[in-house]
Order: C-alpha cells, then sequence, then structure tokens
RNA sequence: CGCGGGGUGGAGCAGCACGGUAGCUCGUCGGGCUCAUAACCCGAAGGUCGUAGGUUCAAAUCCUGCCCCCGCAACCA
C-alpha cells in the first residue's frame, strides 16, 4: 500500500484560524482519515512560519523578545486544531533546530550546484512612483509615469537561479495534467510560466535590514529570506532528504494549499526541489476562498468568521460536513449562516439522521432493538445493494481525487435510495400484515447499509461516524479507525451480525432553527461585493491583534494633523488607475486643491459632486500614478467598505476638525 | 489589447476535454405515508444554457466576435 502524505501550508500566525486556515486543515484532516480506511500508512502535516520581519515588529509591540513571541502564538494555534477535530502527526516550526539545518543543507545544496549566486537587487527606482521598476517596464530608460530617469539604487542579494528551470517545469506541467489540480490552477500557471513575467528569486536579506530569520550557510552576513524558509518545511519535518521517514513518505505528498499561495507552491518549490535533485511532491491541490457575503455574521472582529463558534454552534461534524460538501473544491463559495443551516438541515438532520433515526425506531419497536436476521432474497433488496455499492464506488474514487464535495453528493445518492427504500417497502405495514419475514429483511438491509454509511462518513464525521456504528451496536476501535479497508466495503454486504443489541433512538444531527434574516449594512458602493477578510491569505499580512487601538500619543501630535472640511467640486475618476478617484475640493483657499483617493470601489464620482468631507490638509503631497494629490481625504473602514467622513450639518469650507 | 476564472429554471451549483431527450440541492404548488428529527416519498410548474454569428444532420458542449461579473498584478496619503 502506498503510504500518503498530506500537508497544510504553514500558517503565519496571528490570531486564532480564521475559516480560511480551518478549511485547508479540515480538508487535509478528512483527507488523511479517509486514507486511513483505506489502509493506507499515512501522515498528515501541519505547522506555523514564524520568521520574518512582521513577526520582530509585533513582538517588538508587545515587549516581547521574538522568541517569546512566536513560542506563545505558534502554542495557541496549534491548541486550536483538535477542537476542530484535527489529529495531524506533525507539526513543524520555522524555528525548530531540525528545520533550521534542513534549509542551510538544502540551501548549501543549491548553492553548490551553482543555482544560487550573489547580485544587485532592485535597480531603477522612480522617487515620483515611489517605486522599483524593473529593466523591462522602463521606457528607453525612463521611467513611463514621470518620464525622468530613474535613480539606481541597490543591494546585494542571493539569488536562486529559477529562471533556468522554467523550461523544465513548463514541460513538466504540461506532460503531467494532474499535477497541479483543478485544472483551473493548472491553466494559471502555465500562463504564468509563459507570460515571462517571472524571474529569479531573490532569497536572502542583509542582516543589516534582517536578523530575525535562517542564516545563510555560506554567508553569515545574510539570512533566508521567505520561501527557502518556508517550503522547506514539507521536507524538515521528515527529518530532511536523509531521513528514512523522507524515503517512506516523499514520493506520496499531496499539498493542499489555497489560491493565494498557488505561484510559491506551483512554481517556486518545484524548481527548488529540481534544483536540489530531489523528487517533486505528487499533486498540488488548490483550493478557492470563502466570501463571507454578511459580514455580520461572526461575533469576534469583523466578517472574519471564527471557526471555533461556528462548530460550536452547528457542531463540530457538521461544520465539517458542510465546509467539504458545500464547497466545489477549487472554487470559491460563500459562507452564511443561512446556506450552512439549510444545507445541515437537509443533508444531515432529514436525510441522513432521520434516517437513522427511524430505522433505530423501528427495529426497536418491531424487534426490541435486536438486529434481525434477513430471510429470503427479494428484487428490491437486491436493487438497493447495487445503489450502495455504486454510491460506494464513485465516493471513493471522487475523494481520492479530492473533489470532496462530488464524493459526498455521490455517497448522499445511497441515503436517499435508503429513505426511499423504507417508504417502498412500508415496514410499518408489513408489521400490520404479521410478515415478520419480510420485515426482518428490509430491517436489516437498512441497518446493514447504514453500517456501510458510518464508516464511509467516518474521515468527514469522525464523531458522528462512530456514535453511528456504536448504536448498531457495533465496538468501535479506540482510535476509531475501522479495521477493513473501504474498498472491501463496496461489494460486502450481510457484515452486521444478526442478533446485535442497537440503539432504541438516535439524534445525531439535531436541526437548526433558521437564522433571523440579518438587515444588509447599506452599501453606499457601486454595488459590487466586496472582498472579504474570510477570504484573507493563509499567509495572513500583519502581526498583532488587529483590533487593538493605537498605542496613546501625545496632545500636540494630535493637533499636528490639519483636518479641515471641504466641499468637493469636483469628481472623476484617474485615468490610469482604477481604484482612485481624483478629486477637486474647496478648502476655504484660493484654488481648490486637487486631492486623490483610493474609493472608486466604494463610490460613483458623479454622486460626490457638493459633498463635505474630511481632508487631511497638511499631509506632504504625493504622486500617485502621475497625478499629485495634495491631502487625503478620510473614510471609514467597516467589512472592507469604504464610507466617507462627513460633518453632521453644513460647515464653512476650511473649517478645522479638532 | 496585463494574467486568469465565470455567466445554465426564483437561489446555489453539476454537465462542457469523448456534440445527440438539460441534471442535482434548496425554494414554490399539488398529492401520499404515518416508522421518524414539523421529517420522509411521489408528482407538477418554472430554463430559447449571457449575447451575435459560424461549423454540423445535430451545440450548454466545438470555433469567432461582443457584453457583463469575479479574482490576481499595478496605482489605495
Amino acid at each position: 500500500m502506498k503510504p500518503f502524505f498530506v500537508t497544510t501550508p504553514i500558517y503565519y500566525v496571528n490570531a486564532s484560524p480564521h475559516l480560511g486556515h480551518a478549511y485547508t486543515t479540515i480538508i487535509a484532516d478528512s483527507w488523511m482519515r479517509f486514507h486511513k480506511l483505506l489502509g493506507r500508512d499515512t501522515l498528515f502535516l501541519t505547522g506555523t512560519d514564524e520568521h520574518g520581519d512582521k513577526i520582530v515588529q509585533a513582538a517588538e509591540k508587545q515587549g516581547k523578545d521574538p522568541q517569546a513571541f512566536v513560542d506563545a502564538v505558534s502554542a495557541q494555534f496549534r491548541q486550536l486544531w483538535p477542537h476542530l477535530g484535527i489529529a495531524n502527526d506533525r507539526f513543524v516550526r520555522t524555528t525548530d533546530p531540525e528545520h533550521k539545518a534542513v534549509v542551510q543543507a538544502f540551501l548549501q545544496r543549491v548553492y553548490d550546484a551553482g543555482d544560487i549566486y550573489f547580485g544587485e537587487f532592485g535597480g531603477h527606482y522612480c522617487y515620483g512612483c515611489e517605486r522599483f521598476y524593473t529593466e523591462k517596464e522602463l521606457e528607453n530608460g525612463l521611467c513611463p509615469q514621470h518620464l525622468t530617469k530613474p535613480e539606481f539604487i541597490s543591494e546585494k542579494n542571493y539569488f536562486f537561479r529559477m529562471s533556468k528551470y522554467l523550461p523544465w517545469l513548463k514541460e513538466y506541467i504540461q506532460a503531467n495534467p494532474d499535477f497541479i489540480r483543478p485544472e483551473r490552477y493548472r491553466t494559471e500557471t502555465l500562463a504564468m510560466l509563459e507570460s515571462g513575467a517571472l524571474e529569479d528569486l531573490c532569497i536572502s536579506r542583509p542582516k543589516s535590514r534582517l536578523t530575525w530569520g535562517i542564516e545563510l550557510p555560506f554567508d553569515k552576513d545574510y539570512v533566508c529570506y521567505v520561501w527557502f524558509d518556508a517550503l522547506i518545511n514539507y521536507i524538515s519535518a521528515l527529518g530532511g532528504p536523509e531521513g528514512a521517514d523522507f524515503q517512506r513518505f516523499w514520493p506520496g505528498v499531496e499539498h493542499v494549499v489555497a489560491k493565494d499561495i498557488l505561484k510559491p507552491h506551483a512554481v517556486f518549490w518545484p524548481t527548488m526541489l529540481h534544483a536540489a535533485g530531489l523528487p517533486l511532491y505528487r499533486h498540488l491541490n488548490v483550493h478557492g476562498y470563502w466570501l463571507a457575503r454578511d459580514a455580520k455574521m461572526s461575533k469576534s472582529l469583523g466578517n472574519v468568521v471564527d471557526p471555533l463558534a461556528m462548530s460550536e454552534h452547528f457542531g463540530l461534524d457538521a461544520f465539517r460536513y458542510f465546509l467539504l460538501r458545500e464547497m466545489a473544491f477549487g472554487s470559491d463559495a460563500s459562507f452564511t449562516q443561512e446556506s450552512m443551516t439549510l444545507r445541515i438541515n437537509a443533508d444531515l438532520s432529514n436525510d441522513l439522521g432521520n434516517l437513522f433515526s427511524r430505522v433505530l425506531a423501528m427495529t426497536a419497536k418491531y424487534f426490541d432493538s435486536v438486529t434481525p436476521a434477513s430471510a429470503a432474497e427479494h428484487d428490491d433488496d437486491a436493487r438497493i445493494r447495487e445503489i450502495g455499492s455504486e454510491a460506494l464506488r464513485n465516493y471513493i474514487q471522487l475523494f481520492e481525487n479530492a473533489r470532496f464535495s462530488h464524493a459526498l453528493d455521490a455517497l448522499w445518492e445511497f441515503v436517499r435510495a435508503l429513505n426511499k427504500y423504507v417508504d417502498t417497502q412500508a415496514p410499518w405495514a408489513l408489521f400490520k400484515q404479521g410478515d415478520t419475514a419480510r420485515l426482518g429483511s428490509v430491517l436489516y438491509t437498512l441497518l446493514d447499509s447504514l453500517r456501510k454509511v458510518a464508516r464511509c462518513v467516518w474521515p468527514v464525521m469522525p464523531t458522528a461516524a462512530t456514535g453511528m456504528l456504536e448504536q448498531l451496536g457495533l465496538s468501535v476501535p479506540e482510535d476509531g479507525i475501522p479495521t477493513q479497508a473501504l474498498e472491501q466495503e463496496i461489494d460486502m454486504w450481510g457484515v452486521l451480525p444478526v442478533g446485535g443489541q442497537l440503539a432504541a433512538s438516535s439524534n445525531l444531527f439535531p436541526r437548526r432553527e433558521m437564522p433571523e434574516k440579518e438587515v444588509t449594512p447599506k452599501v453606499p458602493a457601486v454595488g459590487k461585493e466586496k472582498k472579504s477578510a474570510a477570504k484573507a491569505s493563509q499567509k495572513g499580512s500583519a502581526v498583532g491583534n488587529p483590533e487593538e487601538v493605537e498605542s496613546v500619543i501625545a496632545f500636540d501630535q494630535f493637533t499636528a494633523v490639519d483636518i479641515r472640511v471641504g466641499t468637493i467640486l469636483s469628481a472623476e475618476k484617474h485615468p490610469d488607475a482604477d481604484r482612485i478617484l481624483k478629486f477637486m475640493i474647496d478648502l476655504g483657499e484660493e484654488e481648490p486643491r486637487q486631492i486623490l483617493s483610493g474609493i472608486a470601489a466604494h463610490y460613483r464620482p458623479e454622486e460626490l459632486t457638493g459633498l463635505q468631507v474630511c481632508v487631511v490638509a497638511n499631509l506632504a503631497p504625493r504622486v500617485i500614478r502621475g497625478l499629485a494629490s495634495h491631502g487625503m481625504v478620510l473614510t471609514a473602514e467597516k467589512d472592507g467598505q469604504l464610507t466617507l467622513v462627513t460633518v453632521a450639518a453644513a460647515a464653512p469650507n476650511g473649517s478645522r476638525i479638532a
């Protein structure tokens, strides 16, 4: 049996896991459990990414040293997984000494092979744009925005000769259609490779700028920057390329990631492995984002969905089922309490839970909760078994190929067929007719079928599955893992022992009331669904509690900011920037000011003329994509929506706000 | 013409690589059953598959143009 090794990304942790983290990790967990059911030797890895600038800053903010900070944060993160039913075998931290050693050995290996070189970083800096331009972007050596000559600024750094391997990678992906899946991400990767935008990868930072990282083995003045540190976790957790676990597990590795880190996993990582002479992973499995349409559903901060609260409210098993069933793996899906209630009620309470309950109740009523024997063969029984076998076959095949929602749907065809079978066989009628033999057969068929369903469902809903098996009078191994391989289960019928003592009733999945209709917050915007925090990237961004109010400032620091009321005289789109509006604002000065603001996605320009807004008047001017901005329009941000700050009653232009 | 994804009954999705009676879940309407978690079962209404062309005996499915939506990248003082 081939071993099965599944990974999640290592999370760049700042707060409790959000829905995105939970989804990735629950997928990996269910997938791992599924392969356990197939009798495979499994390994499930997750962990935390703990290096970098932002960690240092966050630690400083809390007055901690970086190590103490990451220790606390990593522990907090790790402690949450068991609450979501996650049974990872390993938890890797990029600050582990073993990890560092493997990273350094890897770097040395690639360096020795001649694929890491020392070179200049960055290059052409335009002060107007406040950014670097690459050679290709310049027009005749000039900044395309300002048509001025940019200054060459350089920093020496180490680079991985990634470009050398891109043609090879392209061929590899073309030759292996499911290397990156679902297909849309393969297409996207190929497009990236064909665009020619990918260059060599900068892999270092000078210690003068960053010390919180892994020192390069060939230059003690530099630390490793991001990807060579982070991605290598997947092999450092196996003890590195020489480790016994590497031999055992590596070739079968399945990476599960969210689409925001497609590029590093689809491009950087394979080329890195190839350069180091190591075999590639088997599949990269990429999923989409959960979109939170109803931002208010979260009781915690912003519209971040707290997975723990959700699993407590709906039940852990139901929550896990919902995540796997509702999202077509790879696509985005929206997460609302309505859709969750609907799905859980329909599939779990009504279909499966109720089926189980009615079958147990009938067995209690007609056979004193003792498994009856199956008598003579009947066509209808044969048919339901056929449906069951087919459903299991499809379920296994789809689940194995990361098509989780389709797999569950396939299994539910069996569940629905069983409900129908109850109706057509009408055990209550058989009972009235005194046809005990046929009645026994029907109930036995149902009980035996439910045993099958319970086993199939175990990877997704371990607790409920175990509960079902126990209520069927079956002993469940301590680790909850049924012993027989699932494939054998497909055509195996009549396994449930006759004469077993069953539970008299069951209520595995209580129905939920539909949540109150939530009032959608008024959206002053152009009617677009805005990006939500629930889709926040796996790599995260800011570290530290986002809710925290900034540290206290002195009064004179406040008065240094000159905020004034002004009237928008005109508003129009920035000609070269999608997100920017250009305002002319009357601040009571001789001339109106030109001010730019990044709110094009939230307001139509024509609806703003005449509006009084608040403006920071003494901000240093800045050029944004070719146009100067002399000030800043204040906005309030809520759930990703920007709202202009106005005054309650008309005030003279130029009124100072304090 | 920066790069991708998508537009299928009221809602959410599948089907499209191998063209051939348009499928699933929810919702609506009508009926059935009474074992069950106000559940389950049956039936019905509702779609010119974004749009305009093309290929074909036949197109949701292949080709081309266009429109709209969503992500990514850049600009967000």
